[in-house]
DNA sequence: TGTACATCAGTGAACGCGCGTTCACTGATGTAC
DNA sequence: TGTACATCAGTGAACGCGCGTTCACTGATGTAC
């Protein structure tokens, strides 16, 4: 991706996501954000309803009322408006599961993972194509760019904090030996972390990230057809009591 | 999906996957089963090289050397050619599987559990765009028919027999008692395994399907990103080691 | 406050592309007698 | 073994579609003096 659509997208989320410009601002600068606004609106509601594939920059222009090479005064191409729908969807994501992480009381470990999952699972089925955008298999011929990478890392945060409250409480188990690749391997994670978390608990803390959004794929893409029931208060019922096993597999919570 | 693409699937299945019609064949049967298997090994290679989206009739007469239109007296329209695909690649991976599976001594129970998830990973990672056909986002406006759900178990009854033998040989852990919804939610599986294996055992082996996909998948579509060293030798061992954790959790390997 | 010029949003036409699918056809292969 | 007819593979043209993107343009908004 150019440098210009990377700087377009860098002035675009102060718009997207403050929903104002600071800076005082011009009728005309105004308008502008707004309109961009909602080209975004209008592309995530098409995204929500026929998934990034059918994304298509003249059918949203339709939608807004302006000729197809209107949007280009907004939007430098195709794959720009992409990486904000991308963007906008981890945020979207990230708030719902850092809201439902606040919602609980700080030392109540279990209680906190099982509510970041059942947040994260809860979005999914609301938003299953902008599930399926941001954990499903990536656009072809998209790269997604690094301004992607912040909003990306807030639901992985949030269960990081998890680990942090549970070595801060003295209660995280033992750390195990590891083979020494094994600890080499974590090297670029390890940087991102306090170092109070040990190698051995980011690795559990990736497993249980892996089981998490492995158990939601199964569920959203079809995998748990004839082998879990259809109907939603036993697939939540399933769905939570794996999650609550994870927890104990993690050390939250004691074997019961 | 119409009765008559149904009845083309089931009949080009066999030639797909026995490579002849078992009946005395003319030499224009000989041949359309031929030509039927070229237009899937064309597809499959387009596939490979771009993904399920940038599958095209036209391009794989192209690559035929035939007219679009030719491609029509042997596959009735392009779903039907992504169904064969998917088909193909439950097949393909059911087969490595099952390979890697057989190749371990049967009372090897953890070697057959980390054998089976490498080689999950191995395929999928020599295989990426079929992988996101199979286990990533559904492809949209296409639903699966009944045809690929055979395929489709393949890989889960290889984890099945492990549970199998795992009970047999009496090495399963003890059941945990569970809430009645959890086993009420499970009752489709249940149905298709041998009641020897406890409702608890099967949660135990959903969770480690999930996260064998999960953790896979996390890599495959670049969550890995700035977490675990890009380094292949590096990234095995990572994965080795949360599966072989795995392994422990599900009760196949006494804890360390 | 008024004028002259610069900036910008939005228009409408166009280019070039590739797709799925249909249809009337030709010519080769197979079958029945 | 030979002929008459039926079946089928493959052709080539066409329909209708939607896409991303460019470009010269008009007219409205903003700015400098």
């Amino acid at each position: 991706m150019s440098r210009a659509v990377l700087s377009f997208v860098a002035a675009a989320l102060l718009v997207v996501h403050d929903g104002h410009v600071s800076t005082a601002s011009t009728a005309r600068e105004r308008a502008r954000a707004e309109i961009t606004r909602e080209i975004v609106e209008v592309g995530r509601a098409h995204l929500a309803r026929e998934g990034a594939a059918a994304l298509s920059l003249r059918a949203v222009a339709r939608d807004l009322g302006m000729v197809s090479s209107a949007v280009y005064r907004y939007v430098p191409n195709r794959d720009a408006l992409l990486t904000l729908l991308i963007i906008d969807a981890y945020n979207s994501v990230g708030a719902a599961v850092e809201g439902a992480d606040a919602a609980q009381r700080r030392s109540d470990l279990p209680g906190r993972f099982l509510a970041i999952a059942r947040s994260v699972r809860g979005w999914a089925i609301e938003h299953p194509h902008e599930y399926a955008l941001i954990y499903g298999s990536p656009v072809p011929g998209y790269a997604a760019p690094e301004d992607t990478t912040g909003p990306a890392t807030r639901v992985p945060m949030v269960l990081i904090g998890v680990l942090v409250d549970m070595v801060a409480d003295g209660r995280a188990p033992q750390p195990r030996r590891l083979p020494r690749k094994v600890r080499a391997s974590l090297a670029p994670m390890m940087q991102a972390v306090p170092d109070t978390v040990s190698e051995d608990l980011m690795l559990r803390g990736l497993s249980s990230w892996g089981t998490l959004l492995g158990t939601i794929s199964l569920e959203l893409f079809g995998h748990l057809h004839n082998v879990v029931e259809e109907d939603p208060a036993l697939r939540a019922a399933f769905f939570d009591h794996q999650m609550t096993r994870v927890a104990v597999d993690l050390g939250l919570a004691p074997e019961d």
